[in-house]
DNA sequence: TTGAAACTTAAACATTTCGTTAACAAATCT
DNA sequence: AGATTTGTTAACGAAATGTTTAAGTTTCAA
């Protein structure tokens, strides 16, 4: 689920988007200020893409872009303003936004282009996933603890992929089966056993997870 | 250098925005077809962006767009046509374009967008790919390791080049093929082995990196 | 057009790696 | 305690990969 941050002072234009794309599958969220935008970013919450006016009450857009880039170059912004003006945009894709739309916008064309750089910027971000000292990278199909690779198969990788990607949540193993070994359960189902014990094996010098047995279920990893 | 193709049939518009592109800094080559651009794209030429009409004599942009999509995720396309109606935008955005600008189009929002689009896919500004004394020239196809050249037929200067541009990360055989071989995945699978035996004959005085087999899966290159 | 060289690919065989099973030990449940 | 489930190990066999060869195909120059 992809969260989105709309910043805009005019509270019906703001209220629409944002129930516009929560009715379309996204997550949004809106602000009426920088500098609420601020807080609500920086409060914790992670936010996939920013969707911005320029002209807001206390700092406006150009600004708030800028400040925005100096901490995450990656994360999308698109400029949703009444401005028409050369001088605007190019200020605009200066500061480093990535897509401009002058108002009144198509709320349909607004989601086309927000899945477009969503496309995009998910291109370039690789599939990691990151738990303390260890990293899983789904492209180089390969585990690090502490920066030391540690050696996997496919089938081992696939699994404590999956595991780690759904902290405590219990997988019998026939779901394991059906996912990983195309559905083909001709093979014994305690296959899946012997490669729990690799997996503990393998990290046991990990501190940083635990797979844990629900008897006569299956089998969950548990984050220290 | 940036490399930008740009497929519009109207003689003097592709002119037009050809001239502007080079006077700012790009290198843009014209083609008047989706077929020209295929030869152009084919013919060993690389491109960084694409920006293409809808409209055109024999394939018209949606087909070619989804045709370079196929082959390649990354290189960014953007849409400069007249068609100003939603059915349009949306079967464009649908088949990956990344941005799309109705006719008449303002050639230095032109510029702009191409700016941002360029600077998204975080693309290098150079065709080539040196490693320690390892130098690939994708404009010249040609390797040259501690200065001295080692010659690659084209299909072998294309994997290596793959495989290089994104160390670690492990291909499969399908995906190699679907690339290099024109999708035509009829000659066996097989046929991608012979050619890492080759490459690491080839490769073999080359310290700077190791083709390593990801069993189950393909290949994939190791900076040492 | 023709021949030579280069390139590509299928096939065959050698080699390596991995998955599965089976057996027994240990743990857990009733 | 007895039954069931799970942990672990090692060995066998299947599958994937490495490599070479030879035959087919393309390219290019004469």
């Amino acid at each position: 689920m992809f969260r989105i941050l709309v910043v805009e002072d005019d509270k019906e234009l703001n209220r629409t988007v944002c129930t516009y794309l929560n009715q379309n599958g996204y997550e949004a969220v809106g602000c009426l200020s920088a500098g609420e935008a601020y807080d609500a970013m920086y409060g914790g919450s992670l936010f996939d893409l920013i969707v911005s006016d320029i002209m807001m009450p206390d700092v406006d857009g150009f600004e708030f872009a800028r400040t925005v880039r100096e901490q995450d170059q990656e994360i999308p912004i698109l400029f949703m303003t009444a401005r028409d003006d050369f001088a605007s945009k190019q200020k605009g894709f200066k500061t480093g936004i990535d897509d401009y739309m002058v108002k009144p916008v198509d709320l349909d064309e607004l989601l086309l282009r927000i899945g477009a750089l969503l496309r995009r910027a998910k291109i370039v971000s690789s599939h990691k996933l990151e738990i303390g000292k260890l990293v899983l990278d789904a492209d180089e199909r390969s585990a690090y603890l502490d920066g030391e690779e540690i050696p996997l198969t496919v089938r081992e990788f696939n699994l404590i992929y999956k595991l780690l990607s759904y902290p405590k949540k219990t997988f019998t193993r026939s779901q394991l089966m059906d996912e990983f070994w195309d559905g083909d359960t001709s093979s014994g189902l305690r296959t899946v056993d012997v490669y729990m014990t690799k997996l503990r094996s393998k990290f046991s010098g990990c501190e940083e997870f635990q797979i844990v047995t629900v008897h006569g279920l299956g089998y969950k990893a548990v984050l220290k």
